[in-house]
DNA sequence: TTTAATTATTAGGTTAACCTAATTTTATTA
DNA sequence: TAATAAAATTAGGTTAACCTAATAATTAAA
């Protein structure tokens, strides 16, 4: 029996893990995403352990299992299959996809799942570039990197973001950057490694090394040299 | 704050008033719709009225009051509105669809229920008869009324059903009888009511007053001189 | 390396939603 | 109408999910 609190336990535990794989997940991580307070999450970490979806020591912090990763994959798979569908098929907007996402990726009909995606047109990725897992919890494959990771001359496309702030998000609008746009880093600074980036508008552009590590880019030429 | 299970419970409220409007809705009756224990229900009920969502006594029962009805309403409406979807849309046959829109009426988006609405046609009428609730909790307007009720010679069509069992169901897909199918009352047995109807098959059918109660049907020609 | 600050954990309490068993109230029938 | 059956209610208990405050353990700083 996996209740909606249980399969939201393991996605931010899984959204934790991967968004600083060096960390570890602590009580005290996991506390503050879910907004709750760090004894309660270590009281449903006992509970999870007991039931093999997570492992626990105050060392290595919370660790899913194999059969809690797949929950969590599962339910990541849902959200971004929503998020999609509602971006897509219902036109919202994409601030507005996340949070009716998060209330239907606990909606639990694997046919339904399966028909929504069918109708998006079975994507690897949802909108934003994140890949979208398959039923058996495999991520579909890509060279997606930070734009940060890029060496002087690299052409590469964008295909997402790893910030999905309401003000990351308008700068890049501002920038005129968006999804598939095809970028060209012509100079980076030395000092602070601010990009100077050529793209579709007249004019080059600047951009920090912080926004450049939250944009996901892939190399339009193989073995380009970028790291 | 009106979280899924005061939902279920207004909810439950209405179709059990609303399935005999003869009969009071006693805390038992919640108990069995529910499937929960007659105690738990008396205590949410207290909770329920302090809210004043509903008004209750051991006579009269449990009665919503009018900030009650309109929860319940929505409710229904989004129930009715997700239905249809599911079968219109994503052609989920209509026994699969009920247990998937309980999951999804409670899914707190307004625009989303919109959106939705739109995309199957703003009908007044779900697929199996049922009117859908305006946003103000108002029905649509319809002269339907139970089959049983027709008298000798009526001419009558078939708008929807108020027993969704699927034995029921299944009864009247063997006696090829399907939404907006036209009926003429042949016959009414005078001692048990049983009804000779003819229809598009060939032969004249023979019908219980029990199941005719079920059908609900409107009559063809104004003033027919049904009850 | 001792002290101070921070972080993790335990102890103990609350509320909501459920339960069973006992009691009271109402309805039925002999 | 008194006895019995049925239904409604109360009493009291459990579990899950939350909390705060206290304590223990770890890390950082003097």
């Amino acid at each position: 029996m996996k209740t909606y609190r249980e399969e939201n336990y393991l996605k931010a535990i899984y959204q934790l893990a991967n968004h600083d794989k060096s960390k570890v997940v602590s009580a005290t991580d996991i506390a503050h995403w879910l907004e709750i307070k760090p004894p309660t999450v270590l009281e449903k970490l006992a509970i999870l352990v007991k039931k093999d979806y997570v492992t626990y020591n105050k060392f290595d912090g919370a660790q899913l299992t194999t059969s809690g990763k797949e929950i969590a994959l599962n339910i990541v798979r849902r959200h971004r299959i929503w998020e999609t569908y509602l971006y897509k098929q219902l036109k919202f907007s994409w601030s507005e996809v996340h949070e009716i996402a998060e209330q239907l990726e606990h909606v639990n009909s694997d046919k339904l799942i399966d028909r929504i995606y069918d109708v998006i047109g079975k994507p690897d990725f949802d909108p934003h570039g994140d890949p979208i897992p398959n039923k058996q919890g495999k991520l579909p494959k890509s060279d997606r990197r930070p734009l940060s990771q890029s060496i002087k001359g690299c052409k590469c496309v964008v295909l997402g973001v790893s910030e999905h702030s309401e003000v990351f998000l308008n700068y890049l609008t501002d920038l005129n950057i968006g999804l598939n746009d095809k970028l060209i880093v012509e100079q980076i600074n030395a000092y602070d490694d601010t990009l100077k980036l050529s793209t579709k508008t007249k004019e080059p552009i600047l951009m920090s090394s912080k926004a450049a590590q939250q944009i996901l880019v892939q190399c339009l030429k193989p073995n380009c040299g970028c790291r």
